[in-house]
DNA sequence: CGTAGTGTTGAATTGAATCAAGTGTCGTGG
DNA sequence: CCACGACACTTGATTCAATTCAACACTACG
């Protein structure tokens, strides 16, 4: 059951020609896992991450009524916008999304990353408008679960309401590591943290947790961590200095997993 | 419906003798709304804000039955311990929480305060372990909520379902506005936002919200803002010499509350 | 091919932390 | 009721990590 002969490589990324770096972010391939295709949930191979996870197959058969196959977004459009009334949560099928806040004047706070298997909006439930932006880093495709069907299912299906309230109990277990991760941790520990936190989630979806590329930009990093673009920089700089990581552009290699886990353990001994 | 007879103030606070600082905090009068009343949802003061909102007099009587009324705790005390197993949510029905993780070697950080009418321990849901310690502020009363049983009543009451998604929900989007906090503010903006946080917060319960007694400590508050205590008291000291706030100690008056959201509101206007 | 966006690096500056030395407040037990 | 000790808070002087400012290199795309 477990993913050996999953996909995800095979193909280039980004146009780039070297055929070695077929590594991190979904494949362009067309061959099973395109982004446009209609997969239904019980043949997804993200169905034992997403929420069809913990349903049986008639259940699974529900869900897939309901989720709606968009059309793939091409790198820089929006899923929705800040205020926005609230519709749907979504799920990143390929690609990855950044959420952001405009500051009230002028400039925007990158508020999270989505890759694939994760669901998007749900910062949104309560005031039934979207409390951010959110965008694609690069060509994608989501699914869009309209909330007042799933709402209405998981009052059908036991399973669908505890896995969602488990969903939506672990965005808030993720956004109180990062609010410690903020408020104490120094520039190197964050960025540490946030490529370990990356690597992770890429091995969640059968991805090589030790070489990868950022979908982001620097600059949605250092939003994101509360640095600047310049310190995001530096630190990589550093790292790959000090052994732990190879940068080449947007490509990362975590060559000492262990040593960054001590960089960021070692916090705050006093 | 709305309340206008609330009581909340008539009783001293912390053991102050003076008569006119009858403000924030629950008060201890054991006239009609003590901390360790058996009060049904029915009749709880709260009831407009906290589960039992939207549902009706037949569903408010189930949820009831599922809630359990635990004796006060002691300043101090320990709702449940980081790592825990994960058994219930908790309401808040008198007093004040404060929510914390130890980092690795030594100190906490403090992930979140929590008052009367205020959902605690839903970082739990997902992992089935508290991810946090959870210790009273000051003498306070909370209701426990078995986790499963409100799983399995929200399964039966779509209003409960609905409505605790909202609240899980409103908590997402909560901790965004944290990150951003934490992630672009200065130590005057954080502290002006967290002053109008609690602010609001307190008028929710119909308590002053330009007049209350802070639960928590300066070293408390550092920790949430990610700031030293000695910056917190600095900036404490300096909004007071600005005329925004009136400081002494533990008691707080908010002078000029559209000051401060010209503070919080000024962030970044590069 | 040129241009806008992205990334790097260096030097100067600064906001908040740290270190240090106090005062104030509260709860306890004599 | 007062004295004591522990903790909470304040204020000042100094230091430092990260920002800001500035200049430049790289890349990618129309």
């Amino acid at each position: 059951m477990n993913a050996t002969g999953i996909p995800g490589d095979g193909a280039l990324v980004r146009g780039n020609r070297d055929p070695k770096l077929t590594i991190g972010t979904d494949a362009d391939s067309g061959k099973i896992c395109p982004h446009n295709a209609n997969v239904s949930c019980a043949s997804c191979r993200l169905n034992e991450l997403c929420l069809p996870i913990a349903l049986n197959k008639s259940e699974i058969h529900q869900l897939d009524e309901i989720v709606e196959r968009n059309r793939p977004l091409k790198k820089g459009e929006h899923l929705y916008r800040q205020n926005d009334a609230f519709k749907s949560v979504y799920a990143v099928r390929s690609g990855s999304f950044k959420s952001y806040v405009l500051s009230d004047s002028g400039q925007g706070r990158v508020t999270g990353f989505f890759l694939p298997g994760e669901i998007i909006g749900m910062d949104g439930i309560a005031s039934k408008r979207y409390s951010n932006s959110t965008q694609s880093l690069e060509h994608s495709s989501i699914c869009e679960i309209p909330f007042s069907q799933l709402e209405k299912l998981s009052h059908e299906l036991p399973n669908l309401q505890h896995h969602f309230f488990a969903i939506m109990g672990n965005e808030i277990a993720k956004d109180q590591q990062i609010h410690t991760l903020l408020s104490s941790y120094s520039a190197e520990e964050r960025t540490a943290s946030f490529l370990l936190g990356l690597s992770s989630r890429y091995a969640r979806v059968s991805l090589s947790p030790t070489r990868f590329l950022l979908p982001m930009t620097r600059s949605d990093i250092g939003e994101y961590l509360g640095l600047t673009v310049e310190t995001v920089s530096r630190i990589l700089t550093s790292l790959q200095k000090k052994g732990f990581i190879q940068v080449n552009n947007r490509e990362i290699e975590l060559k000492d997993i262990d040593g960054l886990r001590h960089i960021v353990a070692s916090c705050s001994s006093s």
